[in-house]
DNA sequence: TGTTGACTTAAAGTGTACTTTAAGTAATAT
DNA sequence: ATATTACTTAAAGTACACTTTAAGTCAACA
């Protein structure tokens, strides 16, 4: 039996882009950053594989929870490292995540502003809000938000 | 009876920074956006009242919501404006929930991944992934995340 | 009365994360 | 064969939201 080698689809650096959603430029700006390390064509050009696409996808999930570029890269690196850096990287994770639930309630209570608002200005829009009782409601109500 | 002129107490733009929890040259930065206008004292600096607080406090709940400074300003220069723009302010406050809606959802996507990375590692950790069948398991839980 | 600290302005600088430009090579379509 | 399109690099530029600097004025305290 010979060995079955399915050859993996290569992605010109074009393609990939579209597949996770991402520019060429920032692609190439990632690279210079460390965050990925596309294979070459004998050509010089970079082309990239399927497990690139889930690398990518995973890297933009943690910034998406406010993980910067530069927390990444140490990430990648300890990655690089191998199994001894998991610590580091775990701790890194929990504080990633313990950040964003500090901005994550921050923002949950922005939003009830930004709702009472709207909702004021619909009251006020509908002739509801002109008589001062209600407006002093809404001042109580605000005044509780801090 | 003479007329109760309560007068109110002013902010240096030093104590007021400290009471809206910013820096004097952001509050000067804010002003020159147009978010903020102080009142003058005789000798020129300014000073902020109480109603101030709460308008910049306010300004930072919807900053906080994902409004950029130029959105702010619009909101303000309506809000100067007159009853006339609520429609507008309406409609710009509707458009900002509707895209922190969009963003909350995805930021809590991300959250899971992480959740889930945080979760594989504390497993490794522990030695209970070193057997390939959760190791499998964790991967289709992640094919799942897209 | 001097010196410390807070204020004033305008302008330049910073950090983050890209984005755009320039100049060139290579592959594809007509 | 030629024109278009995608790629290559290094470097400069952009957007946003401040932050810092410089040079000076003003008020309060020892």
């Amino acid at each position: 039996m010979p060995t079955e080698t399915t050859t993996e689809r290569q992605y010109s650096i074009g393609d990939f882009a579209k597949a996770v959603g991402l520019t060429a430029p920032t692609l190439r700006y990632y690279e210079t950053e460390g965050l990925i390390e596309p294979h070459r064509l004998a050509n010089g050009r970079r082309y990239y594989e399927e497990a690139d696409i889930n690398w990518v996808k995973f890297l933009l999930h943690l910034k998406g929870t406010g993980m910067s570029i530069s927390e990444l890269k140490q990430y990648v690196v300890w990655r690089a490292a191998g199994d001894d850096t998991i610590p580091e990287r775990l701790e890194l994770l929990k504080k990633v995540k313990a950040d964003f639930l500090v901005q994550f309630n921050e923002v949950q209570h922005h939003l009830q502003i930004l709702n009472d608002k709207i909702n004021w200005y619909e009251e006020k829009e509908s002739g509801i809000t002109d008589d001062p009782e209600s407006f002093r409601a809404y001042l109580d109500r605000f005044g509780h938000h801090e």
